[in-house]
DNA sequence: ATTTTATGTAACTTATGATGTTTCTTAAGG
DNA sequence: CCTTAAGAAACATCATAAGTTACATAAAAT
């Protein structure tokens, strides 16, 4: 199953953009992701709908930071790139009358969800800030 | 991204031929899962050569299980399914020597790593009994 | 005004892995 | 020897992030 890289992309740029302190062009964005500028402008557009970047058109435009690092956690990036599963389990819905069914898709999502819902704590307590300083963990 | 549903599936099952107590062939098992013989075979003969089931050819052959539920954890299915990533958030690697990149990973890691404990632990806490007579979550 | 530089966006292709399908082989019971 | 069943190889399908092509739109430089 392919992974979704956009969120570790996406921090990735923010802090760059933040030590750049200037507008950087999708182009160039695409050349350190070693990807093109399309899928950058497409991934970065869900990160400018919520208010963390800025796009400037035409000469010397590019993208900026609309916030800075410290008003920016991982949950707020992961939101703004996915509203999909974190997870690669998916349960089955064959049979709505099954009970055998019923109780292990009771029993995996009871545990998935209480391991979601440690990601999205744990994301909202990281703040990009951090990762500009070296990260170390927990 | 496609889901995974063979945990989900396999659980099923198994609780199944716990409550049948007789040889299920691949053909009904396809049949209770809205799939076809095939894919049983290849996904429940991960589950064989683990030992949790046994395959018997010919006439009055099929699935069986080989140990008994209260033997068998969410942790011992799942393991037998996938060696896999349980997210669908990916990583990149596209500069070993950036810091910032490095950071970021690490972040990411160090929170998915956390959840993945959890997950298996839970999955560990739970026998495959517990689904036979209505799963209860925590 | 025109050119250049940049984002915005639609449409299409590619890559990946679970799933689905076809076909044949092998083994066991009747 | 026929039927029933698993085993297995080869190939197709599906979903989705990623990649690509092409063109429209906007803003600054000339």
């Amino acid at each position: 199953m392919r992974k979704d890289s956009r969120l570790s992309r996406m921090l990735h740029v923010l802090v760059h953009l933040h030590q750049l302190q200037q507008a950087v062009t999708s182009d160039q964005l695409a050349l350190m992701l070693h990807t093109n500028p399309v899928v950058v402008r497409r991934t970065m557009s869900l990160l400018r709908e919520q208010g963390y970047v800025s796009a400037v058109k035409g000469h010397g435009g590019g993208w900026t930071l609309a916030k800075p690092l410290h008003e920016i956690t991982l949950l707020d990036i992961h939101r703004s790139l996915s509203e999909s599963s974190l997870f690669t389990i998916g349960l089955t819905d064959e049979h709505n009358n099954c009970p055998i069914e019923k109780a292990v898709n009771l029993a995996i999502d009871d545990v998935l969800q209480e391991a979601e819902a440690l990601v999205l704590q744990r994301f909202g307590e990281v703040t990009l800030d951090k990762l500009a300083t070296g990260y170390t963990p927990r």
